[in-house]
DNA sequence: GATTTTATGTCAGCCATATTGACTTATTTA
DNA sequence: TAAATAAGTCAATATGGCTGACATAAAATC
């Protein structure tokens, strides 16, 4: 009876701690993407123009087809948001040296400020939860998370050193 | 120029470093979403229709009111998809004995079916990642997550024995 | 007992973001 | 030269949010 009882509660507890981890990432999302939202409004845009933003403040000079698989968008539903930031000088297209079908995105100053001030909220409230957690549990933190993206998408995330390609590559 | 050099670098470490961070709330949340989108398209339902069968199965006889304030959504944005479940059986409204006002929320024996199925993928995803991270990590990934969450939601997670409202306290 | 507040629901319209499908243009590759 | 690729565009559609205004029933208060 105490073996059934304890497997039950076993269940339970596991059953608890999953649904509380799948919450978690609910809470945690929605959390993290509110403040930005706010900003953006101010501009008239929404929550995909911070990705674009994101993503090409992040790599700049990266080409459409690498910002649409990072986003995991289709090219109907970037164009928009894209050339709506072009038109309004956040981020610039400049054809590709070896390859000139392609368009190389870039944040313009403009569009470093903009990407800074969206940015930095989200960027305070991780160093904050990092800090006051501890380094150990960041370490854990990074382990699962890695461990809940999709395979592919891992490699997105060195451990140390990132051997990024260099800031401006061209010009 | 030693301490120069170091610093920037430590400076450049910590922007990575928090710079991953945000990047695995984006690729973990949706990669996370992606699994269920597929089985809601068979029912001609969207993700919000998961969220809302995913918190009445989470908290049976939850009101209209507490649902919204956990969703953080309109009521008229919860009322199409709400009683869209309802119409189709997935779940039943009965009135609040204490306050005829209310209508309770409950998962039909369908909805509790649909609402496994939806989940279920969610909860292998987090039991292998936790289980390859190993008990250590996961403490540590919960200590992350809470301090991500703004302070009014972090009551919802409890460390342990939840000490929830019993199930079907009614009837 | 009358009035106010609360819980819920509904109608209408708007906006942002995503989708699919079809087609175009320029450039590179085979 | 022909085929494949990178990027863009037009059109139609779906989903999921939002605001505002109004309605009903029940509870709480004066």
């Amino acid at each position: 009876m105490a073996d059934i009882k304890s497997g039950v509660n076993l269940l339970f507890l596991r059953e608890e701690e999953l649904r509380q981890g799948i919450e978690m990432l609910f809470f945690a999302y929605r959390d993290f993407t509110a403040e930005p939202d706010v900003i953006l409004a101010d501009y008239g845009f929404g929550r995909a123009h911070h990705r674009v933003i994101y993503f090409v403040g992040r790599s700049p000079g990266i080409t459409v087809s690498d910002l649409l698989a990072t986003l995991g968008i289709t090219k109907q539903s970037l164009s928009r948001v894209l050339s709506q930031l072009v038109t309004e000088g956040f981020i610039i297209q400049t054809p590709g040296l070896r390859d000139r079908r392609q368009r190389l995105l870039e944040l313009t100053e403009k569009g470093v400020a903009l990407e800074r001030q969206l940015t930095e909220e989200q960027r305070q409230r991780i160093a904050r939860a990092y800090r006051e957690a501890g380094a150990e549990a960041v370490q854990g933190f990074r382990k699962v998370m890695l461990g809940l993206i999709d395979e592919k998408d891992r490699a997105r995330f060195p451990q140390r050193l990132p051997a990024r390609v260099p800031p401006r590559g061209r010009s």
